[in-house]
DNA sequence: TGTACATCAGTGAACGCGCGTTCACTGATGTAC
DNA sequence: TGTACATCAGTGAACGCGCGTTCACTGATGTAC
């Protein structure tokens, strides 16, 4: 192996984590293992532990990671409500639906880490303020207190939507899951 | 073993159905094994495939007795809305939140559900449909297209938001979630 | 009425496998002299 | 300038364990004669 430049190992971690929120949010937490997950980024089983002290400790990272870059993401949209809407109608599109990977943790993997340790639901707990803030922040900037209680709604609407999507069988009615929730999403945060 | 009447094998095929429901909604799909599985029902593992093709054919008709006790579970609330406005406020209790083995089965296992293969995913279909023909029927007897759409943004919205307080270390922020959550729902139905 | 046998739900040990984790080792590089 | 050594990210085999699954066996009962 060669010796490499100082921030080497911090980029490679980075890749072991992006490339496991891919992984994870595909075949679930259980269902990915370490040799998968290190095979993802290009090395072997051998070397996780010098990355990281536990598969715990990667799944914190990953949903942290995860939801920041799902905020991170916001700013990609216009600004204010317009912006919104673009969400709703990326958020609960057929191509989300059919690509997990790519797409938005808490939809592939909430119930999941409902089962996980304090130190994962931390993670999630701080990323989900940040998302939450967020939307509040493009809904009502005047009022906070509706405009959070709406963030809420607004957020486990499109969570359930999209997993529920997910979870048919049947397309067409997969698909009308889908348009019906944008309506209720777009009426919802009118 | 005692040679036992007709329905005894029914009966305890009936049994390891129901505590697997318990288990599965507790621990998830993929952290429940066999073994235990079993031994829930009072059996050892080796009497599991004199009952079930495999794994994935319990989970199969686990799924669907679960939407089958849900929906019945909507005969004892009073009738109409008010019914729907009891449900939605044990869905969104913390009673339901910390007892998920006894709870909605959708929001301990929908994302679980979605990577899952066609037996349950059939299985969930058809559940689906009968908790939304029955909210439906509730919200607005008399205009089924939109009390259609009415009743899967309520669903949705009630998984995800279950779902997320599950997920949150912070209690005051999960207690926040779950009564925004009701405040939510009930203006959705409305 | 008594005995030999068929039934069959359930037992429990074993199968190969992949899991999370550990560890002795590799080998390309920078550094010391 | 050349050589011996330290560094350290990564390798790959091995650990014990629990997984889903298989199977020879058990033993209490009903039935046949």
């Amino acid at each position: 192996m060669a010796r490499y430049a100082k921030e080497h190992k911090q980029v490679t971690r980075q890749r072991i984590i992006e490339r496991a929120g891919h992984r994870f949010k595909q075949d679930g937490i259980d269902g990915s293992g370490i040799s998968t997950l290190m095979s993802d980024a290009g090395l072997t089983n051998g070397a996780f532990y010098a990355h990281f002290e536990s598969k715990d400790d990667l799944v914190a990272h990953v949903v942290a990671e995860q939801l920041r870059a799902q905020v991170k993401q916001y700013d990609t949209l216009r600004p204010g409500r317009e912006g919104l809407e673009d969400f709703i109608r990326w958020y609960l599109s057929p191509e989300h639906r059919d690509n997990p990977g790519d797409g938005c943790p808490s939809a592939a993997l909430l119930d999941e880490i409902g089962r996980c340790g304090d130190a994962t639901k931390d993670a999630y707990t701080d990323g989900a303020k940040a998302i939450l803030d967020e939307l509040a922040a493009r809904l009502a900037p005047e009022d906070p207190q509706s405009a959070r209680s709406q963030a809420i709604g607004l957020y486990t609407m499109a969570v359930g939507t999209l997993q529920l999507s997910r979870a048919l069988s049947d397309r067409k009615f997969s698909d009308e899951v889908l348009e019906q929730g944008i309506e209720n999403a777009l009426a919802f945060a009118r």
